[in-house]
DNA sequence: CTATGTGAAAGAATTCACAGCA
DNA sequence: TGCTGTGAATTCTTTCACATAG
């Protein structure tokens, strides 16, 4: 599950708290799932809990670490320092969960040899020798949309083979790469979706029944809330 | 679906590129998804597209947007001007895509009256006058965890309903308020965990069978990878 | 003949509910 | 008694495959 890492933020904070023990229902609780989901997730772990008492924080942290991989710090390279890029790098939850931006680099050579956060940013032609030095694994890509499939070339070219990618388009990589996608305007349509559709559900009081009126785009209201998950 | 809001970004794509028309494969690969998923996806808004020819991208685009509802520009307040937030602030992809950045606000008075992308940050005390003056619906938390839960009871207070959550952290709020969240180091982590998985199998050359050796973790690697999706 | 829209099949994920261990 | 771990039941999602409209 990609809910492993939301189960180790939240037991990080429960062992700052001093807690050394904790139920399902209460991690559950902490990382915002039900406590069954959580229990199946650990248990596909072989993770084991204590019947009557519940799971050892510091264990189970340790468990879910090396699951991971976050035992040893991963280097990361970060391409791209515009806006986003400048934030991402100045951005300390990375170092506190087990990241090191190891390089930052950028095509506009202008911006070649800024300085942020105590790293100085490279010209992407270097992209293959930094990758090589700093054994980099991980790539992350905040460009424009038009740079990223260029962007993310590279970095396959020179062995990386998990990439984050910032930029609001899809990547093609070869078999064997990871990417993720983070596309924060897509969030926001998410968000705006729900509030469009209760401004139609308020709008229309107390309508049940078969005959729920459509919504302005000429939809039922419920094949709509159907059309959207989460 | 949550994948409007992709199939959205790939359509205004082909629309710039000139296309008039698109058939449900040449759309599904342009927004990273199969041909079948799209189809049923765009079934359930009723929208019809033209058997033998495929669908009309401009016609399209205005369906989706409707069902999105993204016909107006909505307006966002985004609390917590630090790093990310400044990154957010200045990130021209909202503004492209139906929302407005119509306030900052900051709870540290020593960023109060700062000035980015042309707006003012305004102290959070400001909260409820903003979201009624600019009639914001949506908010963006990009304080630090410890802020975030008094900073979502706040926008909930004054009547936002929509929560875009950056902070590392589990809001709670009442029923009715919807909440996203994005946590950039639980995406780097989950990258994490698909390079140890292609570490280790590497590392046991053609080991194919029952007898797949375990991980550090002492797991069977088929368990672990059956233990994190995508 | 082409490409949509959709029942039906297959596959995942979630939830239930309880046996069994501390 | 309290809480984990897990089969069984349920629900949701994805994929298949084809009848059907243009």
């Amino acid at each position: 599950m990609s809910r492993l890492p939301e189960y180790l933020r939240a037991l990080h904070a429960l062992a700052d708290a001093g807690h050394e023990t904790v139920s399902s229902e209460g991690l559950a609780n902490a990382a915002g799932v039900n406590s069954a989901k959580l229990r199946k997730d650990l248990s596909h772990l072989g993770s084991y809990g204590t019947r009557g008492v519940g799971y050892d924080v510091a264990l189970l942290i340790d468990q879910i670490e090396s699951v991971l991989g976050l035992t040893q710090c991963r280097a990361v390279a970060l391409v791209g320092v515009g806006n986003l890029g400048h934030a991402l790098a100045g951005y300390d939850g990375f170092a506190s969960r087990g990241f090191r931006i190891a390089a930052l680099l950028d095509a506009d050579r202008s911006r070649v040899g800024e300085q942020i956060n105590g790293l100085v940013v490279r010209h992407v032609d270097e992209l293959s020798r930094v990758v090589a030095e700093e054994s980099i694994s991980i790539g992350v890509i905040a460009t424009p949309a038009p740079a990223a499939q260029a962007v993310a070339d590279e970095l396959v070219a020179v062995g990386v083979t998990s990439i984050l990618n910032f930029a609001p388009c899809v990547l093609s990589v070869p078999d064997g790469v990871d990417v993720r996608k983070v596309d924060l305007a897509i969030e926001l349509q998410i968000l705006s979706f729900h509030e469009h559709r209760k401004a139609s559900l308020t709008a229309l009081p107390a309508t049940g029944g078969p005959g729920l009126a459509a919504l302005p785009g000429g939809l039922a209201a419920t094949d709509t809330q159907e059309a959207i998950g989460t």
